[in-house]
DNA sequence: ATTGGCGCTTGACGGAGATCAAGGTCGCGG
DNA sequence: CCGCGACCTTGATCTCCGTCAAGCGCCAAT
């Protein structure tokens, strides 16, 4: 029985193959600007999406106007996988964005081959070790833990130098149920100690690789 | 578009046929002592179980020992579909219950029939779908709401006059991200406010069910 | 170069919820 | 029936983070 969970690979991982070979003969491309929906809260399910460029986030708006922003989806990276009939959260591009899509009753005649099927079932399993990773973060984390895990996996998908930070403070405070002037605080805070340098509002390094997972916990 | 999103019968529905057959010709019975493990943090994913009677939770603790309490399942629910090869929660014996379970690849071999990948499928989302939920009550909510959403989620389990907590306050706490005391006072309010009664403190009656909703949000 | 606007940061303050510390209640074994 | 222990409630205080309000830096349009 292991007691630590450092990392969570499923958000380096590639999607099955199944599904990237299926994306790619009948994926039909669109485009995307910038802050506009791609589907919508409460939109049927119909389709299955992949990121081909640009940066995806997924909101959920309850009625009195508080957000939560879902995940952050990157070029690769398949969206779109709900379970019910409709989408519990909307889809929108976070930047311009090329995103391509199928139908998933195309998916599904495709298959009877249970290939598939196990394919979407193991991309939504890694659906599912996201959310259970942000469970922990929301529900048992200090706001330096939820900023510094939040980094930590941005720069886990970006090896090497540079990260660049594709979203706002506004979307990062959503999805770490905080506030923008928390989230800022907290980021000059982490910088402040050298666990991390913010050349700029939108890139940062890693200055301390052990600290920030200590950190994140 | 829908704005509001005022209940999630995932909670309520009845696992997909082709499973609980499985279940009931294959499944081996078991019995858990209150408190005990049924499988841990770290462990492999070997089993697919069902709760017979009593009740389950799922808890994972952080290395600096905070627990986030999972989820809770009852009699007829499904737990231990992980996707991962380890399980990322552990799974205890809330009371005294019986849990029966089938090997994995048994159901994968009885398989080949799609019947059954889709199976398993529709209830891995509709563990999704209480994650989801679960995010947002965690990001967006306040003690008051949380407390309230919960107790609304017990009662639609069991319509009708009272409802049994089968858990005790640090349950709650660990699964709403809450301390007890907190959760304890939101209880009190909420009687104060003639919105649920509590007639022990394991044991309670919602008086007001457009209230209850209303704050659940 | 000037202006305006937007996104980010910073400060002062207040409040929701955590922490610390007693009690209270209930159930069980003696 | 009594007493012990586990669980729950309640109160006092503290602290982290949210709120409110400037101020700053950067880019784009005039």
């Amino acid at each position: 029985m292991t007691l630590a969970y450092p990392l969570n690979d499923a958000r380096v991982a590639p999607p099955p193959a199944a599904l990237t070979g299926v994306m790619d003969r009948l994926g039909v491309r669109a485009g995307h600007a910038k802050d506009t929906e791609i589907y919508a809260q409460g939109d049927d399910v119909q389709y299955l999406y992949r990121v081909v460029s640009g940066v995806v986030r997924t909101t959920r708006l309850t009625c009195d106007g508080r957000r939560q922003v879902g995940d952050f989806y990157y070029p690769g990276d398949l969206f779109g996988l709900e379970p019910g009939p409709d989408h519990r959260f909307a889809a929108e591009a976070l930047s311009d964005c090329v995103v391509q899509s199928v139908r998933r009753t195309t998916v599904r005649t495709m298959a009877g081959d249970a290939e598939l099927d196990r394919a979407i079932l193991e991309a939504t399993s890694r659906e599912m070790a996201r959310l259970q990773d942000h469970v922990l973060l929301l529900g048992r984390k200090s706001a330096r833990e939820k900023v510094a895990g939040f980094l930590m996996q941005l720069a886990q998908r970006q090896p090497g130098g540079a990260v660049m930070l594709p979203m706002g403070r506004q979307d990062m405070a959503d999805y770490l149920g905080l506030t923008i002037e928390t989230v800022s605080r907290m980021l000059t805070q982490l910088q402040g100690d050298l666990i991390v340098e913010f050349p700029s509002s939108r890139r940062f390094q890693v200055k301390q690789w052990d600290a920030l997972e200590d950190l994140a916990a």
